[in-house]
RNA sequence: GGUCCCUUCGUCUAUCGGUUAGGACACAUGGUUUUCAUCCAUGAAAGAGGGGUUCGAUUCCCCUAGGGACCGCCA
């Protein structure tokens, strides 16, 4: 048995959306789990829309979410002579034909079917016409011979049988009036060289799937098998595209969602294992296989998303977490100085339990980050005479202790609150609001611990 | 319009002819709590419709309805 290869193949004409992604992510475990390869290939032929900046975003996309690839990117570009000489290697087997319609005249038939309301094929017309009919002023495409009579199946991996009569495929074009190689062929071709043995891939490409079949056929190539896969939806149940927003990795980057947690949440939209949810990478590859991928669409659900970061916020080991966040806030907010890493990390197990995002993190250590604590208009009305009073006292207090801990501190406020006929929040809610320049936030303790006696000494000074 | 595909709670899904149709997210209610959260408990919530096949269908088949994809000298 050869040993499977699976390739993840996007144009670079726009950024890369998470459906791509999810393509590349079962592509890629499909062959771990088989202890295949898995390859990367830039589909750049259309010159005009291919751009260096989207090819970048590819492969900075799966290098986030921690899909590598063998060898380094194949470009497609580069391989071109090899698909016009297999055109001109069917075009003299007689299996491809040139064809010498202008496009002016493939229009007109195309706009006459549409008022007909019949539907457009081509109609063959060159393809048993001998050459020496052809126009001098027209620059030939070359169309391949698509089977007329019977029936194909293709025996899909995930869709089950599929079945279709070969009328309903066209003479499709393999290769441009240009001389350049269309999609079907370039694939088809770069399949076989790559030495594919599984496809998968969205299944917006069944039709495709035909041609290229018979293109395979008829080199004498080996077929690869098919998996086509369902597209992700949007919330109004269309296809996912480019133009959506909150479609690309960065959308989700950018809000503090962790690679590891995108990956679990894409790995169990349509596809599932029993009743686990969650995947780390390792029985994300382990478990992988393609029954279990289901055959309808499924929708996008930004509030599953959340769900699995927080699990794994609050699960992933805490300096794996502080480097996500590191670069988190790096990428999208302001660097860490190294001063507040510290305390960031002595932090992290109680700032982690009220996040859902990185970005719920920074927000709740920014307090850390800074020095600086900005009071609102509305919060500043909070700190009143008795809470000032309070907090002179508590300063007072806290300037005597040696050890600065939760023992310590509880039995200070549980005097001030008697001392001043209040309850908790009558203290906490100040000291919080002096300390983090917040109403909100981690414990009053939390707090108190993390920033340690002096630093609070210092911002308690500040107000008074 | 043609071809092909799909259809279980709002969402992601389990079930591979016999289940009180299960789980997770979201939602609601209650509890814990030091604000915001967390956490715990409880609850509401689904087999599109109609025919078959069968002792028995969510599960197999057919029809209808709804949804989707494709129909480029784009990929």
């Amino acid at each position: 048995m050869k040993k499977v290869a699976t390739r993840f193949a996007p144009s670079p004409t726009g950024p890369l959306h998470i459906g791509g992604v999810r393509t590349a992510l079962f592509n890629w475990l499909y062959s771990k789990n088989k202890g295949g390869k898995f390859y990367l290939r830039i589909e750049d032929t259309d010159k005009e829309r291919s751009k260096d900046k989207f090819k970048n975003q590819i492969i900075n996309s799966l290098k986030w979410i921690g899909i590598n690839y063998e060898d380094s990117e194949y470009i497609q570009s580069k391989k071109m002579d090899d698909h016009v000489n297999v055109a001109n290697e069917l075009l003299e087997k007689g299996l491809a034909y040139k064809c010498y319609c202008s496009s002016n005249e493939i229009e007109e038939q195309k706009k006459r079917a549409k008022q007909k309301k019949i539907p457009y094929i081509y109609n063959r017309k060159w393809r048993n016409k001998s050459d020496s009919d052809a126009p001098k002023d027209i620059d030939p495409v070359i169309r391949f011979k698509s089977k007329i009579e019977g029936k194909s199946i293709l025996k899909d991996l995930v869709q089950g049988n599929i079945e279709i009569e070969n009328n309903t495929i066209e003479d499709f074009v393999i290769l441009r009036a240009d001389g350049s190689p269309t999609y079907n062929l370039s694939a088809s071709v770069d399949d076989h060289l790559m030495g594919m043995t599984h496809i998968i891939r969205g299944d917006d490409h069944k039709i495709n799937t035909f041609k290229q079949i018979q293109i395979h056929e008829a080199m004498n190539w080996k077929i690869p098998s098919f998996a086509h896969i369902p597209l992700i939806h949007t919330a109004e149940g269309k296809k996912l595209s480019k133009r959506d927003n909150a479609s690309t990795l960065d959308d989700y980057s950018k809000i503090g969602i962790m690679p590891n947690a995108l990956r679990n949440y894409l790995l169990r939209l349509g596809w599932s294992y029993k009743d686990k949810e969650i995947f780390n990478l390792d029985e994300s590859i382990k478990y992988f296989n393609l029954e279990g991928i289901g055959k309808s669409p499924s929708k996008l659900d930004i509030n599953r998303i959340y769900s699995i970061n927080e699990h794994y916020i609050k699960n992933i080991d805490e300096n794996d977490l502080f480097s996500f966040l590191k670069t988190y806030c790096e990428t999208f907010k302001e660097k860490i100085p190294d001063a507040a890493e510290k305390k960031i990390k002595k932090s992290l197990h109680f700032l982690k339990n009220k996040a859902k995002t990185l970005e719920d993190i920074y927000e709740n250590s920014k307090f850390l980050i800074n020095d600086k604590i900005q009071i609102n208009r509305e919060d500043k009305k909070l700190i009143d005479e008795t809470a000032i009073k309070i907090i002179k006292f508590f300063s007072d207090d806290i300037n005597k202790l040696s050890d600065f801990s939760r023992e310590t501190l509880q039995p200070i406020i549980d005097k001030l609150i008697k001392n001043n006929n209040t309850n908790f929040k009558g203290v906490g809610q100040p000291l919080r609001i002096c300390l983090t320049g917040s109403k909100f936030g981690p414990g009053i303790f939390d707090i108190l611990c993390s920033l340690g006696k002096e630093e609070v000494l210092k911002r308690l000074s500040q107000i008074r």
